[in-house]
RNA sequence: GGUGAGGUAGCUCAGCUGGUUAGAGCACGGCAUUCAUAACGCCGGGGUCGAGGGUUCAAUUCCCUCCCUCACCA
């Protein structure tokens, strides 16, 4: 098999807010896949960024009084987080607010200029005088011309789907300050996308996409492609065009950029070589993954903008359906809106993993995340079936030879049939038929139950002149399961990574499943899975407090078609961080239950500020207090103490910044007055956490 | 509204170019077993394959109409 280079993106999470169960299905599906690739042998660089331009951002940010820059490196650290629990083995996780990435799309953009693919032309735009910028279709909102309902985007609307444009809307209000817009002119860029459909049919004729998706751009094709509006205007965050002052590229101009300022940084760090990837002749394979939603984007414009710019098109883009649960489109009111944190709070990350691999296709379905189904599938197929097949022999083994697996197997034919799967298994890996491999390799699971039923080792272990005949078929059954978990390996890597271990191997490849293990001690059997409790599955959808959104950031919602949906904020990720650890030490509630649900109001009563520790120091007569000088910026300086000592060094804490509930009532201590709580987690002693913000937050910052 | 995808057992889904009694897993009932994380095995109940027409010797599979669900409409 010849090896091959490919480079692999998943679409990139938008930087206003967490990383849901949605974007998860994403990340798993190419992570699955450049696994798969690796553990066969293939070449296979992962990479990803935040997308962290454009104005919602720049709202966002404003209204929360730091700079964007403070916002996306804050959302950057909680993606990283998230998406490393999840067990995306992203080789890179970068940012389209990157050096790399700017100089990736000037040079691009330049080399489009160049070759006159590039216009400029007079629109007009509704304006904000008071907020002094161009404001987006979202940002408008008013009655539908067409039945009156109030309160609509400017784009569409959602009761009679009607669509127009910002101007046609009675009673416009600009969201951002609720004045009336008005229409202004400006010159924008436009990218000649038109110039590019016979390119693209042939492109899309290429096997680049699923008939079903080819169907789908026929529909665009046969309605004439329209050129691009690539440029905004001043105040935007985003990055300003090579020479056009004031003017800058459109968010969804520089986020496919993203992917290769993305690669860009991994090339620097591994020695990789830019243009064997994205030279036009290039030999090496590019595939994105990408929601359905964002098909447009990534088979018309991403495709021409990089032939455009002298670089090779992708080799494929693999488009994938929308999360629901329990049957209906996640919503935040319901609870069903499922954050990967909270999810990851609960559970491991390898169920999900299975389960939405054992659901899978190739195609643009829609996939269902079952909670009953969930834990039921997990449950009996990976603990009843799968690890059942290990325990049950590993312990017969142990009894009966001390661990050591027989010289040959006891069945030679079943081990054949396993291997014989293997051709199919990949090929339902390779066309991203997931559920067709589960399908498979679950179905080889029944057989290596069904055979070591059937023979009965422990029967034969009551006669001792049988010992090696029940060595033999322990030794049958590891090697089924060993072989299953290879097979595995790109779903469930936590777990074949154990597996692997335990049988005492080198590093697994997808050729090993050929090979038998024989004739060596593997280690004592310890449970590789264990069983999910439906209660704490029903918890994932328990409305929290925390996950009420104000109505407020509402507004801020970006266009449709970002992989992530807007919420959060720099807070929730500070408390997300704190969540992952097992209570915090405000709620002394037990690991497993949350506390009762409070509103939105009662949470807004708290006042949570970050702090900067000034001083720190042991207090005599005390064995688990410190006592610390904080800086609470505007609130001015207090003093605080905290039962910490057990866990800091006082000399380490000066200059951190924590989490402090200013408005605490002050309490009287033994050793003073204590005006405030340093917020930690953690069950106590040594294991105590505190709450940081991420760099770039201030003391004195309203945690919300 | 336009376009696309989909509606198959209680649940989640397979069913390639039409062809013998429509399948799997889970759930449920019974039996068996006890090596295994109450796991595994065997048997069974359960579907007018969304509805109605049409083509055909034969349709879940092709065509038309309708109903319902979901998504997209730059």
């Amino acid at each position: 098999m010849t090896r091959r280079r490919i480079l692999v993106t998943s679409a990139l999470p938008y930087a206003n807010g967490p990383i849901h169960l949605g974007y998860a299905l994403e990340a798993i599906q190419t992570d699955i896949w450049a696994r798969f690739q690796r553990l066969r042998g293939h070449e296979c660089h992962y990479v990803c960024a935040d997308d962290t331009h454009g104005t919602p951002i720049m709202l966002k940010a404003q209204k929360d009084g730091i700079t964007p820059e403070a916002l996306i490196d804050a959302v950057h650290a909680d993606h990283v987080r998230d998406l490393a629990d999840l067990g995306i083995s992203l080789d890179n996780f970068g940012s389209t607010h990157s050096p790399e990435t700017r100089a990736v799309a000037e040079r691009m953009y330049r080399i489009i200029r160049e070759r006159g693919f590039i216009d400029r032309r007079s629109v007009r735009q509704a304006y904000d005088a008071k907020a002094q910028m161009f404001l987006p279709d979202r940002y408008v909102r008013g009655n539908c011309p067409n039945c009156n309902t109030p309160d609509q985007y400017g784009d569409s609307c959602e009761v009679c789907g009607a669509t127009y444009s910002p101007s046609d809307l009675k009673n416009p209000v600009s969201t951002v300050t609720g004045t009336t817009p008005v229409e202004r002119e400006s010159e924008h860029y436009f990218f000649r996308l038109s110039a590019f459909t016979d390119m693209l049919r042939q492109w899309v004729g290429s096997g680049a996409v699923t008939t079903g998706v080819a169907r789908k751009l026929e529909e665009w094709f046969s309605q004439g492609l329209k050129d691009w509006d690539i440029s905004r205007d001043a105040p935007y965050f985003g990055f300003e065009i090579p020479d056009a002052p004031g003017k800058y590229f459109y968010v969804w101009f520089d986020a496919p950029i993203g992917y290769l300022g993305s690669f860009t940084q991994l090339c620097a760090r591994q020695g990789l070589s830019f243009e064997e990837f994205l030279a036009p002749d290039s030999d090496a394979e590019l595939h994105h993954f990408i929601g359905k939603d964002i098909l447009y984007f990534h088979t018309l414009f991403w495709p021409a903008v990089l032939d455009a710019a002298r670089m090779r098109r992708p080799t494929a883009v693999h488009a994938h359906g929308f999360v629901t649960v329990n049957g209906e489109k996640m919503s935040k009111s319901r609870g069903t809106f499922i954050m990967a944190r909270r999810y990851l709070d609960h559970f491991g990350a390898e169920s999900l993993r299975y389960y939405y691999a054992s659901k899978l296709g190739a195609g643009l379905d829609d996939l269902d995340l079952n909670l009953d189904d969930f834990v039921a599938r997990c449950n009996s197929d990976i603990v009843g079936k799968l690890v059942n097949i290990a325990s049950r022999c590993a312990a017969i083994l142990h009894r009966g030879s001390g661990g050591e697996l027989a010289a040959q197997l006891h069945d030679a034919d079943l081990q054949h049939a396993f291997t014989a799967a293997a051709d199919g298994i990949a090929s339902a890996y390779e066309h991203l038929d997931y559920a067709g491999a589960i399908r498979q390799i679950m179905g080889l699971a029944d057989r290596a139950n069904l055979y070591i039923d059937q023979t009965k080792p422990w029967l034969m272990a009551k006669d001792a002149a049988r010992a090696a005949e029940v060595q033999r078929v322990c030794t049958q059954g590891l090697n089924l399961f060993r072989t299953l978990m290879i097979y595995l390996k790109p779903v469930l890597p936590f777990m074949a990574d154990k597996a692997n271990r335990f049988f005492g191997e080198s590093v697994w490849s997808w050729e090993d499943a050929g090979k038998a293990l024989l004739g060596r001690r593997i280690s004592a059997y310890e449970p590789l899975a264990t069983r999910l409790d439906p209660k704490v599955a029903a918890r994932l959808i328990e409305t929290p407090a925390e996950d009420a959104a104000p109505a407020a950031a509402k507004a801020g919602s970006p266009a449709a078609g970002k992989a992530t949906a807007s919420r959060g904020t720099v807070a929730t990720g500070a408390a997300a961080g704190a969540s992952a650890a097992p209570a915090a030490s405000s709620a002394p509630a037990p690991a497993s239950g949350p506390a009762p649900s409070i509103s939105i109001d009662e949470f807004g009563r708290l006042d949570l500020r970050v702090a900067k520790i000034l001083a720190a120091d042991h207090i005599e007569g005390a064995d688990k207090l410190l006592r610390l000088q904080v800086d609470l910026g505007e609130l001015g300086r207090r003093q605080v103490f905290a039962g910490i000592r057990a866990a800091y060094e006082p000399a380490s804490l000066v200059g951190k910044l924590v989490v402090v509930v200013a408005n605490l009532a002050p309490r009287k201590m033994r050793f003073g007055v204590s005006e405030g709580m340093v917020l930690a987690a953690g069950p106590g002693g040594k294991d105590i956490f505190l709450v940081s913000p991420e760099s770039g937050a201030a003391a004195g910052m309203r945690v919300k």
